[in-house]
RNA sequence: CGGGGCGUAGCACAGCCUGGUAGUGCGCUCGGUUUGGGACCGAGAGGUCGGAUGUUCGAAUCAUCUCGCCCCGACCA
């Protein structure tokens, strides 16, 4: 393992990369544009989608799954969405191979040809609405609430680690509704929980808001968004949740007799979050010492590395060690005794700084004479000594302090970095230094093109809770009732 | 698909301009000493220099072609 990582300030891009694999996060795989998510990497992932899952229950969602395969005639029904994805598909032509009658290895053969081409799922509304359309008749089969985790292919022109791959794991739920207000509701409700959990787990802090119609999901009525900003000044999209209307239900045929026994179509939702969240746990607090994480996801939340001289310390250490491993799995903290001596303390402590473990207990002969411990957080990487009396406890508190203390540090981040301008001049340059700018917007696509062709930075949202403000446009000094984000975005 | 860069040991690179048969660091193996912030010393193993063709007595080095990868842009969660 060499040392060091290159530095946050420099280079962000190459320090994101280094960091995701020298922590073990995840790496770039044999196909192009895809990755490979490593064992550390997705035990974080499988913690988020743990949680994740529980919220989903919670508000009275079922998990089922779908067909990776989409019909290209169940794309094409719903026209909008049909148009927003076909750049971007994958599609299966052939369901057979054979050997090269040329030479060696196989070629595709050509009197395997698919009757119809098959795409691989960028999204699931096409299949899942064509299900439902078997599932749903009567007012008493509404709402449907469902959710699927599986994994979308997106043949993007560039890709980069956790936050835009070829390939990528998600969750997509799938709703369906008696009342365009319940839909509405249920898109709102699920933005909600998304935003809890960026900012409860993951110790990110999202705003709420919606797209604007050019960013609008290929689709939906609307959409709305969780946009996180990044230590780079860059927002990421964190979390989507749309309402569909009844475009999908109209589009696939889904019919049901209501209350009234009157034949309506149903309303839907869907809403998604994918393994860019990873990309934004990643981005929102880690440092050049490697990845900090917010204890809720870490897969081990306290290290503890022996430090001894002869291999009679040793045992001596660890019968110590045992004793505080006891206690805190007691308080179902997850702890890792570390005592391969196959490396030095030093080179363990650079390690689990890089793998972001919130705490680190180190313990040696003279903390054995002493009865103490020496306990450090990495969220401050500051350290201190403890007498190992109570020490359970305390750990346990610390973790929801440095919890909290993630959580409030990016969202310092982002006050410190969100900007009120008025005049064109300030936008250009507050946008090239980066942050959140809060300005006035006319409301026409044609100004949101021309802003994002000038500066590059786009409506991240309109945010849920802004205040009515009347003002005037930055671009076009037209009239405008509220502010907007704007941001560059990745 | 446009613009730039790079392919040399497991990894990161030097050597190329000015042609003479392969080098450094990390990692790896063995031995010893070490162990409270990425240890040190010694001895080893490991490469048809991305591929093809050409020029030459001789090519990692020059030329032409080709393949692959990375970065910047268009697309996007």
């Amino acid at each position: 393992m060499s040392k060091g990582l290159p530095k946050r300030s420099e280079n962000y891009s190459e320090w994101y990369n280094e960091l995701v694999k020298r922590a073990d996060l995840a790496e770039h795989s044999a196909v192009k544009g895809c990755m490979v998510i490593k064992p550390y990497g997705f035990s974080i992932w499988e913690k988020m989608q743990r949680a994740l899952d529980d919220m989903f229950k919670a508000t009275g969602h079922q998990n089922a799954y779908f067909p990776l395969f989409v019909p290209k005639s169940f794309l094409e029904k719903e026209e909008e969405h049909a148009e927003g994805f076909a750049k971007e598909c994958a599609v299966v032509t052939h369901y057979r191979l054979k050997a090269n009658p040329d030479g060696k290895g196989l070629i595709v053969d050509p009197d395997a040809k698919l009757q119809e081409e098959l795409i691989v799922r960028p999204t699931s509304e096409a299949v899942i609405w064509n299900t439902y359309k078997g599932w749903i008749q009567s007012w008493r089969d509404l709402p449907l609430l469902i959710n699927q985790w599986a994994n979308v292919v997106r043949w993007e022109m560039r890709t980069r680690l956790f936050l835009r791959t070829t390939e990528f794991l998600w969750q997509e739920g799938h709703t369906a509704h008696a009342t365009e207000a319940e839909a509405v509701e249920e898109t709102e409700k699920m933005l909600g929980v998304y935003a809890d959990f960026a900012e409860n787990w993951m110790a990110v802090p999202v705003i709420q808001g919606v797209k604007t119609a050019s960013e609008r999901f290929a689709g939906a009525i609307e959409t709305y968004c969780i946009e996180a900003l990044m230590q780079d000044g860059k927002a990421l999209q964190s979390g989507t949740s749309h309402f569909l209307g009844q475009n999908f239900a109209k589009s696939f045929d889904v019919k049901f007799v209501n209350k009234e026994n009157e034949l309506d179509f149903p309303w839907a939702t869907s809403w998604g979050v994918s393994t860019r969240l990873m990309g934004a746990l990643i981005m929102a607090h880690s440092d050049d010492n490697g990845l900090v994480l917010p204890p809720k996801l870490a897969p081990i939340q306290v290290v503890i590395v022996p430090i001894y001289r002869t291999d009679e310390d040793l045992p001596k250490i660890t019968e110590k060690v045992d004793k505080i491993i006891e206690d805190l799995k007691t308080l179902g903290i997850s702890v890792k005794y570390d005592a391969d001596d196959k490396y030095k303390p030093g080179f363990k402590f650079a390690e689990y700084e890089l793998k972001g473990i919130p705490v680190r207990l180190a313990i040696g002969m003279r903390d054995l004479e002493n009865g103490t411990v020496e306990i450090a957080r990495r969220d401050e990487l500051s350290k201190e000594t403890r007498p190992l009396e109570g020490i359970a406890d305390h750990i346990k508190n610390l973790l929801d302090e440095i919890q909290q203390n993630i959580y409030d540090k990016a969202l310092k981040f982002r006050e410190e970095n969100t900007f009120t301008v008025d005049s064109w001049e300030e936008f250009k340059a507050r946008i090239e230094i980066g942050g959140f700018v809060l300005a006035h917007w006319d409301g026409t696509a044609e100004t949101e093109e021309k802003i994002k062709a000038e500066t590059k930075a786009t409506i991240r949202c309109i945010p849920i809770n802004s205040i009515e403000q009347a003002g005037t446009c930055i671009y076009s000094g037209k009239e405008s009732a509220k502010r907007v984000i704007f941001a560059k975005a990745y």
